[in-house]
DNA sequence: CTTGACCTTGTAGTAAGCTTTAAGGTGTAT
DNA sequence: ATACACCTTAAAGCTTACTACAAGGTCAAG
């Protein structure tokens, strides 16, 4: 497990070895070890932490709001609560992505089973009608 | 409704001048008339081709789609058919974008809902060990 | 010892849709 | 005639999460 190159840590996490660079420069991870060479060295910690960014970013966290979780692991007063409040608040913002894209559909549906879809002239198109404002066709 | 300046315009419609401009500039918007001084002359048009933006913004397409479909109106040959193929491709991306927002969201669930959310040091956190890829709950 | 895969740095580009800045000209109300 | 709001331009900046150079150094295999 000790003694990546960052090769192998990419690989072994599912990213490209540019994205670590990135997460280190951008202070996702912290700066590693290097060889007498320079090349980066990394160990079991750097995998886990590239794991945690992969899962919580596939919670829709991004990558600021990892780094603040990553904050409270570090900080001895944080408890289960603080974390909990982050999951939901992100789960309030993921309520009302929904709740947009349901109304989005549910007009795209009525706009689209509306129109007869055959070689009726876009002036008589429901659709092109109804983002003109329904009030008729200018252009 | 005609002699409007950019200022009006972008009243009347909801958004900034430099919206406006920048609507102009990235040709969502053809150039208008000038006044003597240069200042830009819109009517009832460029409104209608505006709000026409907005509405479809509202149902989740790109402003270069939003291109695609002004085209679609400048075309004679174009029908509703090819207006409704637009409208149904997007309603598949908008259900799967539905879709992984309701994975997120059913995982986050069910982290918050384990997770006690009282003052329990977080090497005890559920939601943390998960992302660490530690837990036995699975997401 | 040479080949080729891998590593280093810094810089810049990508997508999308604006927003801001700087530096200056115009229209109108008092 | 003097404020003051509004207009003009080009260009850069913002956000997010990378991705792609360019120019060069290093490591392992054969």
């Amino acid at each position: 497990m000790a003694g990546m190159t960052i090769g192998k840590l990419a690989k072994s996490t599912g990213v490209g070895a540019e994205t670590i660079r990135y997460y280190e420069r951008s202070g996702f991870l912290p700066p590693p070890d290097r060889m007498p060479s320079g090349y980066r060295v990394y160990g079991g910690d750097a995998q886990k932490r590239v794991r945690f960014i992969k899962e919580a970013q596939a919670l829709g966290f991004t990558l600021n709001e990892i780094k603040e979780l990553f904050s409270l692991t570090d900080d001895p007063d944080a408890d289960c609560a603080s974390v909990n409040a982050r999951a939901r608040a992100k789960l309030a913002e993921i309520n009302e992505k929904l709740r947009k894209l349901k109304l989005m559909k549910k007009s795209l549906e009525r706009l689209s089973d509306y129109c007869p879809a055959d070689e009726h002239p876009l002036t008589e198109c429901s659709i092109i009608n109804y983002l003109y404002g329904k009030s008729g066709l200018s252009a």
